[in-house]
DNA sequence: ATAATATTAGTCAACATTAGTCAAGAAAAC
DNA sequence: GTTTTCTTGACTAATGTTGACTAATATTAT
């Protein structure tokens, strides 16, 4: 307990607070200044520490009056099978691979038809073309790996 | 939640009366005196927070007795309405436009919250994110467009 | 009627105020 | 000793605020 990094005792103080309310809305350079470190330690705090996968959406506000906010979400039982489908995409996936993993949520019981026509609509040849085949494949990855992680909670 | 900026609040204060009347009339000076900010600023609120694409209409007139006036759109039916904002994303759009084109389909019952957040997913800046901008809007365009033609189809 | 003046709103660019990214170096873990 | 994680700061991006200038409309004077 005595050797924490500062890394460590931020999170331990926004996980304090997530412990009695959903959601803690912090000013960045203020809790930078409470802990003496530079802003932008609090992003990495929040990267490393605040990810979907441990049950938090991070959401944020440029200007004056900015802020992240920090919510706990619930998880849904469906985790590993995600997770699974998160590693079956990567980096790049192809339209044809892209629909089978659709067609696994769909099977799954994770999404219903409706749903899953939106999935498709936004993975579709058409929506995603930017001439390079290479790019289209990694961005199709992103955009189903976007869409899969938010199949992990509700909201 | 305490240091909120003043075009929230001016925000805020507008839309709690059109949450009541179909349409708010005011007179730019005035508000601006209210809130003890310049008059410009009701432009900027009006201009980001009361687009066509949030489901607003604004009028205006200068002169004596000029006014700015508020209106709450009617939301069209279905077909006329995707077709509106079909053409309200054209061939590029940022994330911020782009989630108000998604609030107005949740506003006008063509999709759910569920769907809400598959379709938020799909455009999110982490799913595109191409590394040169307008590439990333112009895909974002497509990726809406292609999700706004299926939905016309189900409905 | 027309011109001059007053009274409104609109535009735009400069500046202010926030958060985000990235890569280099330091520290810790292995 | 190498690899991973943490820390830092320079640079970038998004959003908000302000004020000088412009444009439109109404009112008043001639």
């Amino acid at each position: 307990m005595e050797n924490q990094n500062i890394s460590d005792i931020i999170e331990s103080y926004l996980k304090q607070i997530l412990a009695e309310s959903q959601q803690v809305e912090i000013r960045r350079a203020e809790i930078a200044d409470q802990f003496n470190v530079v802003p932008s330690q609090i992003n990495y705090v929040i990267k490393t520490r605040f990810t979907i996968q441990d049950g938090y959406v991070v959401q944020s506000k440029r200007g004056g009056g900015g802020y992240i906010r920090i919510e706990k979400v619930k998880l849904l039982d469906n985790l590993d099978f995600i997770d699974s489908l998160v590693t079956a995409v990567g980096d790049h996936i192809t339209r044809h691979d892209g629909l089978a993993v659709v067609r696994s949520l769909f099977e799954a019981g994770a999404v219903n038809r409706r749903e899953v026509n939106i999935i498709l609509a936004a993975i579709d040849k058409d929506a995603i073309n930017t001439g390079d085949r290479d790019l289209d494949q990694q961005i199709r990855a992103r955009v189903l790996i976007s869409i899969l992680n938010h199949l992990r909670y509700e909201s």
